[in-house]
RNA sequence: CGGGGCGUAGCGCAGCAUGGUAGCGCACCUGCCUUGGGCGCAGGGGGUCGGCGGUUCAAAUCCGCCCGCCCCGACCA
């Protein structure tokens, strides 16, 4: 393509609405522009990513063995009314209505048009297995649209779903499925991993979320230092080191403890550590009290503790509730006493006297062995990894944490949505089953902003090979004389190679080219200017390393398309 | 939805406390010049100052209401 044709509208500088690096190289490089709040209008050469990501997902569904389709956008109210989101899903399910008053929505998610099309369609064990998939517009109205693409209201998305007879079949989809989407990772060449997750509001028996490293990433991630465990923070499972349970010793006894409501203050005044320390936690489940004790240097894991509780939403008590429930004031509560269930994290028991909260203003118990004092307590793993905590799944690895960007979720869904919605199938012997399904996604335009997330410099965006919206750049110094004419052929003869290339033939200085080319994320970048061509050499520039070396003229051509090809690229 | 901030030319911003009819840099257009890292010189175009209403002789500036956007929080593949 030529650069003085296409729609490239770069800018200088930083719009002031981009937090994020990757929002503002998208803006600053002409690859998006905002419509509404997390809604986007995609240029020609952001577009130009994003369908080349969306080639590669498509492929490798296609090599999996999924077949192609497209579901609308606009689903009608009733399809939701029966599976019961239509009131459960909140906010975020735009509705509205046609003219003649019928209640529709933007699709958020398509699990309900697809069950509807399956329990109508599939009605054999001979139409399975199954999968089928759509890349296509989602809409979701977020709380708080952020960081531009990547947290945005209208988003692209590959979903699968794969309908089986029974959950060993259901497995072996599901296993299809994650190495496909480590194919499409691997291709696109991003560092990410593969981890086990919570599966959230949409349910089912386990799931793995693929995640983009980058320091920004929304997520903390776990991963073991010598095997290839890996989970999310909120699933990652705490194992302690080998020990035994400490012994009762001191026994209990109250000290007053004037002002001090953390666990830092009360740590500091009484002269010991924080891990000394238990804090306990009032929340409320389904709105039912209870209490969590978790050693004074660790968080509590909300996610673990729901799923615990098998509650669908907890939440921390206010005062009020604490003061009703607990006898004492915010900050002084402990588990002594409680007439409520206590959860204790399992590693409380290897401490023989903790300092405790007397539910009773300026007042702690020092001394406590949960065992002895607080039978009532369950013992749970109940805190969130960190750093250094023993690996669940291998002897002698150790945890890491690293950020993350979810751009992948696969689930297996067991027959949760098929039983609700009535898709069941005829077994060999005439039984009705319900099919066993799996659901799969991908946000294909949010990896474009991870990709840039986890890409850039100073300079601009760094792409993949795979998905830069070019391979190579050519960069005639001047618009006439030889430095054009060779330019010109370059571009020509790398197009009849089948490389995607841009001939910046713009009658601008040397140095907004090589801005320009830098900002955009195109891997390679040939120049041909008077200083090469004196020596018979064009200079091919790469992108990420900064590595410069010079080419004679006859050979540039083929070494670039070697490297292409080589490198994994693509071209539209 | 709660808290905070912002809305002045395409972008980044100043002007607003103390009201007097809008300015700077970049971008854009024309000419000359320059041509290996966002040159230089000269000239030029572009603004309902987010919207509506109020106060005033006079409002970007003061007051009220509304709209939009950004950040933090709760929420979410």
């Amino acid at each position: 393509m030529l650069f003085s044709r296409t729609l490239i509208p770069t800018l200088k500088e930083t719009p002031a609405e981009a937090e994020v690096i990757s929002h503002q190289l998208m803006l600053r490089a002409g690859f998006i522009r905002k419509l509404a709040a997390g809604i986007y209008t995609w240029l020609p050469l952001g577009y130009r990513v994003l369908r080349k990501v969306e080639a590669i997902v498509r492929q490798e569904m296609d090599k999996a063995g999924a077949q192609e389709m497209l579901m609308p956008g606009v689903q009608p109210a009733e399809l939701w009314q029966e599976s019961g989101r239509w009131e459960h899903y909140g906010k975020e399910l735009l509705r509205f209505m046609d003219r003649h008053d019928h209640g529709f929505c933007l699709a958020p998610t398509h699990e309900e048009v697809i069950t509807d099309l399956v329990r109508r369609e599939v009605r054999s064990y001979r139409d399975m297995p199954l999968n089928l998939y759509q890349v296509q517009t989602k809409f979701r109205d977020e709380i708080r649209p952020r960081f531009g693409i990547m947290r945005a209201r209208e988003f692209l998305m590959k979903d699968a779903y794969s309908f089986d007879v029974d959950e060993e079949t259901s497995a072996e989809s599901y296993r299809q499925m994650h190495a496909a989407y480590r194919a499409v990772f691997d291709r696109l060449g991003l560092r990410y991993r593969a981890v086990e997750a919570d599966t959230g509001s949409i349910g089912g028996s386990f799931s793995h979320e693929f995640m983009v490293l980058a320091a920004t990433g929304e997520d903390d991630i776990a991963s073991c230092t010598a095997c290839d465990y890996g989970a999310n923070v909120e699933k990652a499972e705490v194992v302690l080191p080998p020990g035994e349970p400490a012994q009762p010793g001191q026994a209990v006894a109250s000290v007053a403890t004037p002002g001090t409501h953390t666990v830092e203050a009360v740590a500091k005044f009484l002269g010991v550590e924080a891990r000394a320390v238990a804090k306990t936690l009032i929340y409320l489940a389904d709105g039912q009290p209870v209490a969590a004790c978790v050693r004074g240097d660790r968080e509590l894991n909300e996610i673990k503790f729901k799923n615990l509780l098998n509650a669908n939403e907890v939440f921390l008590a206010s005062p009020e509730v604490i003061a009703q429930v607990t006898g004492g004031p915010l900050g002084f509560s402990g588990p002594l006493g409680l007439k409520i269930p206590i959860w204790a994290d399992q590693e409380l028991y290897r401490e023989a006297a903790l300092v405790v909260g007397a539910n009773q203003a300026d007042t702690h118990l020092t001394g406590l062995h949960l065992g002895r004092d607080v039978p009532a307590a369950r013992q749970a793993d109940l805190r969130s990894v960190v750093v250094g905590d023993p690996c669940p799944r291998c002897a002698g690895g150790t945890i890491n944490l690293d950020r993350g960007i979810e751009v992948g979720h696969i689930f297996r869904l067991g027959t949760k949505y098929s039983q609700a919605l009535g898709a069941n199938y005829l077994d060999a012997e005439g039984n009705s089953k319900p099919i066993v399904m799996g659901c799969y996604g991908i946000g294909v335009s949010r990896i474009v902003a991870a990709a840039i997330e986890q890409g850039n410099d100073s300079n601009g965006i760094i792409l993949p090979l795979a998905i830069a919206p070019f391979s190579v750049a050519v960069l005639p110094m001047s618009t006439s004389g030889q430095a054009w004419d060779e330019g010109q052929r370059l571009y020509q003869e790398l197009r009849a190679a089948g490389v995607d290339v841009l001939l910046d033939d713009r009658d601008l200085r040397p140095g907004v080219k090589f801005k320009d080319g830098d900002l955009l994320g195109i891997p390679y970048r040939l120049v041909v200017g008077e200083k090469g061509l004196k020596n018979g050499q064009v200079e091919l520039k790469h992108r990420a390393s900064g590595q410069v070396e010079m080419l004679p003229l006859n050979e540039a051509v083929a070494a670039v398309t070697r490297l292409v090809r080589e490198g994994g690229g693509q071209s539209l």
